[in-house]
DNA sequence: TAACACCTACTAAAGAATTAGTTTTAAATC
DNA sequence: GATTTAAAACTAATTCTTTAGTAGGTGTTA
């Protein structure tokens, strides 16, 4: 049977990625460079990396000089979208709910929870502010 | 290079695993069942990737008859928080923060705003009230 | 201009994932 | 006991992923 080829970022491609939204358009020289401070791999390993991302199309580039500077195509944003609605699926059978119940009822990442709570805060107390504004 | 081999669980593993949370023990021939509703999917198939959840030590099984009854080790609970760690290191730098911040201003799953919301009030309710019994 | 550095393009290889066919075994039934 | 049948065990092929080496081109500089 025949496997639809897909177009998800792989985890290495994702960290490719990372590098490119944290640090804006990048040559393969400054990726191996950022992604070496965590683990050592070579630089004809990131070009294959980069090569990939541009036929899946989240990475386009541009010859400045010598060398191709990457840019990311795919937005964070949507990349982060993409991953949780996967994750939605694949572990909490679709359903937000319990994802929102996990995350609130889990001593999960620990520092998460308190995290969503104070967000959530933040949020109740501006809601509560541009309320009264409105009236 | 040797790449180290990972017992995390993939794509399709994931799904077999998912029957096996929300089914509890099952055949080989159930799982298939259960997978087919959404795609067909090889009995022999089914077999491999129980053979490798057996290999990776999320499942463990159980001659009963003729057949064997595979049953999930790894937990739900587990696997869920697992993805989500993940999911926050690739996506989100590892700050929950940011996590946090994505799920309550992005139009995320639209719905799951809302529920995180109403999850949050529920807790916010129960909280005052476990306060107040605590005086 | 020759040497060097740097970069891309091409090649490659091994492990993992996905899918499923074939063979063997063992249980059940006639 | 022989035959059928269902399941396991084994085998296999294709694609994906990860990793990296080598060859070749080009720009810089001594």
């Amino acid at each position: 049977m025949v496997r639809k080829k897909s177009t998800e970022l792989t985890s290495a491609e994702q960290k490719v990625m990372q590098v490119l939204w944290q640090h804006g358009p990048c040559s393969v020289k400054t990726i191996t460079a950022e992604l070496n401070k965590q683990a050592a791999l070579a630089y004809t390993t990131v070009q294959t990396l980069c090569r990939i991302l541009l036929d899946k199309g989240h990475v386009q580039c541009e010859k400045q000089g010598k060398a191709f500077i990457y840019q990311a195509i795919t937005v964070q944003q949507e990349a982060r979208t993409q991953a949780l609605t996967v994750l939605l699926k694949r572990f909490f059978a679709g359903s937000p709910t319990l994802l929102a119940q996990h995350l609130l009822e889990q001593p999960l990442p620990a520092e998460l929870q308190q995290e969503l709570q104070a967000q959530i805060d933040a949020q109740a107390k501006h809601a509560a502010t541009t309320e009264k504004q409105e009236r």
